[in-house]
Order: structure tokens, then C-alpha cells, then sequence
DNA sequence: AAGTGGTCTAGACCACTTG
DNA sequence: AAGTGGTCTAGACCACTTT
């Protein structure tokens, strides 16, 4: 009798789903599922009740069911196998890499983010980020250059373009939260970014900035954010101290 | 009239759906639009026809197109709006992280890959390996270590650990294919992996293997990989050649 | 043969955006 | 007010795995 292939069912877990609420249904019951996983209630291997047995418990569509499972198999939390069964994956479940900015990040660990911007200013559009946002040459835009601190260590120097007709910034808001939020609280909304990840020896400016040795290496990044109406809002190139920080990414085969 | 704004309809693209065919509907779908919008057949910044009509017109159900446009929503490649529409997104369209080898990424962009082995071996699990597998410390498991070229370049340095119950390796396919390659062969399937990216000065022995200079930073990659039963059939950690190597990703913000 | 997930249908009502 | 995507239902049939 293995318990990894003993159905588990969590009767309690489901019991204040609210239909009333404008949170829709499938995104209620994956939440539960998810934290359940993550407590360790549902623990590694284990196998989940049926998907139909599930919706009927539950008095829920099967298509609705299916969506919520749907949701952690994309997270890399569950996997399915037709004809078999729905099983929380083995080994240590970790954070997806997250849509947010690196002060939610530090926040959320509670790494006591702080910022210092070193730059705050209106410039014309250099090529290289009038290209990567196919806003004309020339035309005025925001560029702001922040260092990321994390405990009063420098772990990060961010470097931000974004076109002035997206957003009024605020400098001193900037040391208090992260530009994300700044964005989201003014309406706009990122919906895609796409980056790439790699690394350098740090500049001199950047070894006193970070407070790393000559010749240490950095990790660097760079985005382009896109909003809902698919226009570019955001190029930034950041780097990174590697002692302090590196990227997890989870990948699912579907 | 704003051409970003006007209705785009393709006619022909939707000629051969095969409803025999036990591919799915929905990916037939979906693979038929993300090539017309890969090769600027739609353009960015178009919008598509809205969901119900293209459903009647193709006579396909409405949910079955909606999840054709959700697997190229989740690439990034459209972005939909409640009350507007989907729309093309601006930027360039790049291609996702996939779940492949390096092998298979250089050799889909005609690097001409190739394989030196260094080391091919059955060992007692390191420590380092067992835990991140979940295997019994001390059981025995493969060891890889290989040096992967594009074009006669060493560009990384991979070493591998899976466990023996997994699969029976061959060392000389490892030279003209992927590890991944040989793995699907046998009918192990990846289902999810967890990686890690970042960045170090290179050790006097990878300075060597890849020909770079003392000094030179290199991209590190730790990934577990899991097949569909969840269990772990993969400890990788990987070194990259900055100058010739970094990882894109795309995010999307449902 | 029984049980599982995978796909698909034909509707319904709602929330949001735009004219 | 009209049009769009977002959610949800209650079924159906199929492919695959295990017993």
C-alpha cells in the first residue's frame, strides 16, 4: 500500500468557495489547491481525486475543474497522465519567475528593499531604445538609473527607458516602491515582456556602484514591456550582483 | 482609418483543417495562426477577427477557438482585450524558452552542433545529487560530462547526473545527438523542470574547455528535470560562454 | 472492462470598452 | 446600445492506462 498512489481528497479544503464573488470560480478552487500543495497537505506524489468526481463533490462543471488543474500543471505543480491520474510533482516546489519587479521581489522575502536614483530625467530617445520600442528617434522620453539595495547591500543597477506619453513618473515615489507599481497604480498595465539573460565583467562604474571587486561578474538583463494594447511601455537593462541574485524559471512540457 | 485598428481575416489559412486528423482542432488552429503571424501575414498591432464569427465561419465551437488563441496569448504573441479585441502584439516576435536541448537550439538555428564527451560513468551519487533527486545518497547513478561546440566553437560545458533506473545511456549516440534526443528515444518524457541562472568567474579548467581568457565570466544553469510521473530524471549544472550564449524568455501577465 | 484525462459541442449570462 | 472577451454549464465521445 504506497501512499503516493493513495487518492487524496482535502474535504475541508473547498469549503468556502463564494459563487457570488466577482474572484471566478476556477481561479478559487486553484488557489486552495495551490496552497494546500505548498503547505504540504497535499504532499509530493500524491495522487488527486478525479476531475469528475472532483466537479460533482464540489457541484462544479467539469469544465471548470479541469481549468483550475489546468492552472497548476502550467505552474509546474501538478502533472497529468491520461488514463491514469492527476499527481503533485516530486521534488521541491518552487515560485514560478513572477511578473513583478525586483522590489516586490526583495519585498516579499523580506529583504528590506531600498532604492537610490542616481538619475531622473527627460532625454531624447537614444537608438538603441527608440528600436527596441519603435518610437521615433529623437522623441523625448523618461530615463531613470536606479541602484536596488537589499539590508543597505547594492545588488542591483537598474536602467529604465519608458516614453513619456505612457506615464507622468514621480522620482520620490521611486524610492519608496518599485516602478511596476508606480505603473500599475497610474492604469497602465504590463501584459507581456520578453528578456534576455547574460552576463559580463562589471564596468568600473558598476564595481563601485555594487561594491564588488574589480573583475567580478554580473549578471545582466534586458526588457521590453508591452501593455494590453500591445504598445511598448518599458525598456530597461539591469545588472546584477551574482553573490545576491539569480534567475529560477520553471518550464512545462504540455 | 488606422490599419492597427482594422479587422484582418484570413481566408485561406483555415483551408486544411483535417477534423479526422487526431491532431486537435484547437493546435490546428493555433499552429496556423502563429506561423501567419511569424511570417507577417499579420502584421503586429492587427486585430483579429473577433471569436464567435470566426467560429461560425469556421464551423468550429467557440470554446475550441478560444483555446487556439489562448495557447499564442500564453506565447505572447496576442494579447486580448475585454469590450476591444485580440491584437497582434508590437515588438518583435521571438520564440519562447522551449523545453529543448542546446543541441536542438543550435542545431534549428544551423549552428552546426557537435559533442566532445569527457567523462562517461556510473558513480556512487554525490550528495549534491541525491538531494536534489530524492535518490538514496550513495546509489549509483550516470555521469556525464561534455563539451558542446557550434560551428567548432566551445560554447558550453554540461555535466549531467540521472539516474540508472531511468534509462541506459550510449555514449557514442551522445556525440551526434542531445541527451533530450535520447532520452525521448527511450520513451522518458520531461514534463516539467526547474533551472536556475547565474553567473561566475570561470574555473582555470573551463577557461581551458572553452577557450576563453583567465578572467572571463560564464553563465551558469542548474535545472532538475521531471518526467510525467514526477519523478526526477535529471541533475544538470551547466557553464555558457557569455559571449556566445544567453537565454530569452517571455512573459505573460494573465 | 473500468477508470482516467483529452477534446469538443452549443448554448448561456456577465463585465468591460467603445461609440 | 452594441460589440467584445471572460466565465460557466451539462452533456458527449474518444484515447490511453491499468486491472
Amino acid at each position: 500500500m504506497e501512499s503516493a498512489t493513495e487518492t487524496t481528497s482535502i474535504d475541508t479544503l473547498f469549503d468556502d468557495l463564494d459563487r457570488a464573488s466577482p474572484v471566478p470560480l476556477y481561479f478559487q478552487v486553484s488557489k486552495r489547491l495551490e496552497s494546500a500543495i505548498r503547505s504540504g497537505h497535499l504532499a509530493a506524489g500524491a495522487k488527486l481525486e478525479n476531475e469528475v468526481s472532483l466537479g460533482e463533490r464540489l457541484g462544479i462543471s467539469r469544465p471548470t475543474i479541469r481549468r483550475a488543474i489546468q492552472e497548476l500543471v502550467d505552474k509546474g505543480l501538478l502533472v497529468r497522465r491520461r488514463g491514469v491520474g492527476t499527481q503533485v510533482v516530486q521534488g521541491p516546489v518552487t515560485r514560478q519567475v513572477e511578473f513583478t519587479s525586483l522590489f516586490d521581489d526583495l519585498r516579499t522575502s523580506h529583504q528590506n528593499p531600498s532604492t537610490r536614483v542616481l538619475t531622473f530625467e527627460r532625454v531624447e530617445a537614444p537608438s538603441a531604445f527608440a528600436e527596441h520600442l519603435g518610437v521615433r528617434q529623437g522623441s523625448l522620453v523618461h530615463h531613470i538609473r536606479r541602484v536596488r539595495l537589499a539590508s543597505e547591500v547594492p545588488v542591483a543597477i537598474l536602467e529604465n527607458y519608458l516614453p513619456i506619453t505612457a506615464i507622468d513618473l514621480n522620482r520620490e515615489a521611486l524610492t519608496t516602491s518599485g516602478l511596476y507599481a508606480q505603473l500599475q497604480a497610474k492604469g497602465v498595465t504590463m501584459r507581456v515582456a520578453k528578456q534576455r539573460i547574460g552576463a559580463r565583467l562589471a564596468t568600473p562604474e558598476e564595481t563601485e556602484l555594487l561594491s564588488v571587486d574589480v573583475g567580478s561578474p554580473v549578471l545582466t538583463m534586458q526588457r521590453t514591456a508591452y501593455d494590453s494594447a500591445g504598445a511598448a511601455v518599458e525598456y530597461g537593462t539591469h545588472c546584477y550582483r551574482t553573490d545576491y541574485y539569480s534567475f529560477e524559471t520553471t518550464l512545462v512540457n504540455r
